[in-house]
DNA sequence: GTCTATAAGTTGATAGAC
DNA sequence: GTCTATCAACTTATAGAC
C-alpha cells in the first residue's frame, strides 16, 4: 500500500535523534542550529517541530534515553549477589566499557551538555547518574562487608573508577592496537588492585 | 599623573579573560556571547577588541595559559629523579588534584571546549595535554624499571589516573565534608595499589 | 508530515566620534 | 581605550498552504 505522500514519521523520528546526537557530540549543542539538524536529516527545519516542542526537550530526550538505557542494560547484566562482590565489580567494569564505548557520542553529549539543560532537566538527569553510581558504591561496600575490599569511602571511590573507566572512551579506536578486550582486562586489572584488601 | 579618561588597559585585560573563563565554565563557549562578556567586565561589547582580535583567540589563549601553567607547576613541584618513581608518583598524585581543584573554570573550559577549537589551536592544545601525560607515563616507566610498579601500558595507564583524578573536580567543595588534605589521601591510596607490583 | 514564509531577536565584528 | 551605531548573517519557533 502507498504511503501518503511526503509523510514518513516512522523513520524520521529516529532519524531526528541521532542526526541531533551526532552533530551535538560533533559541535555542541549551542553551536549546532536546527536548520543543521534538518539538513543532516534531509527536511526542512520546520518539520523537525513534529518529533520534538523544542530544542531543549531534544537535547533532553537524548540524555534521558541515554541514562536509562545505562541502568537498564547493567540491570540485566548484573550478576546474581551471591556472586559476590569481586564478580559483581569485574563484570560492572567490562559492561561499563563496553557500553560507553559503544555509544560515545550519549556518553560524551550527557556529560558535556548538562550545562544547557534547564533546571527541571538537569535534576533528572543528575539523578539517573547518582542512581549508577550507586549500583557501583554499593558493590563497593559489599566487597567491603565481604572482607574482600579495602575502601574507606565508597561513594568517593566508586566516583573515582567510575571517571576512570569513562576516560577510555578519550582515546580508544575500535581499530586500534587494542582490542577491547584487552582494554577491559587492563582496566580490570587497574580497578582490582585499587580496592583490593591486600592484609 | 591623571590617566587618560576611560583608559584602563592594565586592568581591562585580565578582567576581560577573568570574565570570559567563568562564563565559558559556566555556559559554554558557544552560548556566551561577547556583549555578555562586555556585560560582566563592565564595558560595551566592542572594547573587548581592544584585548582579542577575535571570540576563538580569546578561549585559545584561556586554553594554553592553562595548559603551559599546569605545565610549569608541575615541573617545579616534580621531586628530583633521585627520589624514586613511587615518591614522584605520590608528589604528582597531590600536585595534580590541588592545582586541578584550584583552577576548576580552566580545567572544566580546557576539556570541554575542545571542539570549538580551530584545527591549528587543536593541534597546540592537544599537544600540551600530551607532554602532560608523557610526565606521568615517564614516572610510572620508572617504577616498572625499579620494580616497585606493576604497569604493563604505562601510557595508558597514565591517561587512566589522569582522568581519575581530573574527576575529583565533579564533586570535590571547599567546604565539604573532606578537606584537599584527605581527598589526596584517598586518591593516593588508590593511585598506588592500582599500580603497585604485590609481587 | 512537510513545505514556504515570516516574525522577532541575537550574533561577531567593524567604523568612526571622542 | 571606550563609546555608539551599524551591518549582514544567523537564530528558534510559528502559521498556514498543500
Amino acid at each position: 500500500m502507498a504511503r501518503t505522500q511526503g509523510s514518513h514519521s516512522d523513520i524520521t523520528g529516529p532519524r531526528v535523534r541521532e542526526a541531533a546526537l551526532s552533530l551535538f557530540a560533533r559541535h555542541g549543542y549551542a553551536s549546532v542550529s536546527m536548520r543543521k539538524i534538518a539538513a543532516e536529516v534531509g527536511v526542512q527545519a520546520g518539520a523537525l517541530y513534529n518529533y520534538t516542542p523544542d530544542k531543549q526537550t531534544l537535547l533532553f530526550e537524548l540524555m534521558r534515553a541515554h541514562m536509562e538505557e545505562l541502568l537498564a542494560a547493567w540491570d540485566a547484566a548484573a550478576p546474581p549477589p551471591e556472586a559476590g562482590g569481586q564478580a559483581a565489580l569485574e563484570a560492572f567494569t567490562r559492561f561499563h566499557i563496553r557500553f560507553n564505548t559503544r555509544r560515545a557520542d550519549a556518553v560524551f553529549v550527557s556529560y558535556m551538555e548538562l550545562r544547557n539543560l534547564d533546571p527541571e532537566n538537569f535534576s533528572i538527569i543528575e539523578g539517573l547518574r547518582r542512581d549508577y553510581e550507586t549500583r557501583l558504591e554499593a558493590i563497593l561496600s559489599r566487597g567491603v562487608a565481604e572482607g574482600r575490599f579495602a575502601v574507606t569511602e565508597p561513594r568517593i571511590a566508586a566516583m573515582a573508577l567510575i571517571a576512570m573507566l569513562t576516560g577510555v572512551n578519550t582515546w580508544f579506536r575500535e581499530r586500534g592496537r587494542l582490542s577491547l578486550g584487552q582494554v577491559e582486562a587492563l582496566y580490570w586489572d587497574m580497578v582490582r588492585r585499587a580496592v583490593a584488601n591486600q592484609g
